[in-house]
DNA sequence: TATGTAAAGTTTACAGTGTCAAGTTTGGGG
DNA sequence: CCCCAAACTTGACACTGTAAACTTTACATA
């Protein structure tokens, strides 16, 4: 009756899928707070109780919800990377504007993939290349990763600059968004801290 | 009969106090999901409707133990860039350490914060002076500000990269928190990035 | 083909939740 | 002394997650 793929067609064709596509839609019509296990079943067209077949319980929902996010995430990110030029430094920088762009267009999708544990590890290597969200982000920083020195350095650099920015941003830290601008204006300047990136670390003046 | 300061003093007590207090304690006993109206009211020994004569409903209540963590916070910071060496990069230093250190001591609180909307802004400076958390950053960075460049600027720079590591690190990017260390082996290494404030900013290869 | 079985979905029920509308107590000012 | 408004309680309602029992369906197997 419905459209199935080819998954699992019991009764519904993929009741799985409909419901991670109805929460992701809950989530950006009415934010975090109106994902509800009985909403997303009522948009699938299920009873109440169907999801627990599916996921466990609320958290179970979240969870999927963030994997799938976080694919999206992903892809925007791979996206970016080809849209800027092609030197070592615009990789990065493109990299960090879908990564805002992401947050700015998804903000709560954005809190959830952060807010259900870790999705991969930086000690996890991408399967083959770039599978995984922070291997395009490793694949990114690795022109600026110094000999002999620990790439996550490097990564977490870039990581977390851009991941502050961002969370700040949405979080209203930095005053109203202007809405007509697609970008803040802190954007550039913030990220030309990014300019001494991959020098040697002077652990010394910093260790008392 | 309880021990009121002598704000309102007509059964409780201080009750918009008490709740407050009590809604901290169940947040980092219990995390987010624990916090509760009712729970808010049973441990502060009032009925259930009570706390509606002092908060605008849940969202209300939150946004007053925001409003509360964010002055811990702020201590928090005073008291960490005092703890720190006498130099300018000893106290962006020890602010960081103490942005960090709040953030793992006190998570859900932390989360909390940065969800109610902002607190204050980088618009409106602290009224006479250091008065707000942002105004804690502010003096630290003040040294780095190179002559002619918008202060917010660099503060926006420290703030996103240890507002980014801390918030990744209680998300668990980072892989498991050891609990042994008192911080994670990469606070130092990130933090290094820090060197290159306060330099002129290259916009020019950064347009494109 | 007939049948049994397990998955998928429904129905019912229950404890908690936020929120509203009343009612009740209390304290202080006319 | 009395009255009134603030503080708090009580009761109710809709909504939530979750668990149990029940019904339907598709498929494997005999």
């Amino acid at each position: 009756m419905t459209e199935a793929k080819d998954k699992k067609s019991h009764h519904h064709g993929d009741l799985r899928a409909a419901l991670i596509r109805a929460g992701i839609e809950i989530l950006d019509e009415g934010g975090a707070e109106s994902l509800t296990l009985r909403r997303c079943a009522a948009r699938a067209g299920v009873s109440h109780a169907a999801p627990a077949h599916h996921f466990d319980g609320l958290a179970g929902l979240r969870a999927a919800i963030a994997a799938e996010g976080f694919d999206r995430f992903r892809n925007k990110m791979i996206q970016a990377r080809e849209t800027g030029d092609q030197s070592p430094k615009g990789h990065i920088l493109s990299l960090c504007r879908g990564y805002l762009d992401f947050a700015v267009e998804n903000p709560a999708l954005f809190d959830l993939i952060f807010s259900c544990g870790p999705m991969d590890r930086f000690e996890e290597p991408p399967s083959p290349g770039d599978a995984t969200a922070y291997g395009v982000l490793r694949a990114a920083c690795a022109p600026f990763v110094p000999e002999g020195t620990e790439p996550r350095v490097i990564e977490t650099q870039v990581w977390s600059l851009i991941h502050g920015f961002s969370h700040l941003f949405l979080a209203g830290t930095f005053g109203p968004s202007d809405g007509s601008a697609d970008h803040h204006p802190l954007f550039l300047p913030v990220m030309a801290l990014l300019r001494g990136i991959g020098r040697d670390i002077d652990t010394a003046s910093a260790a008392k």
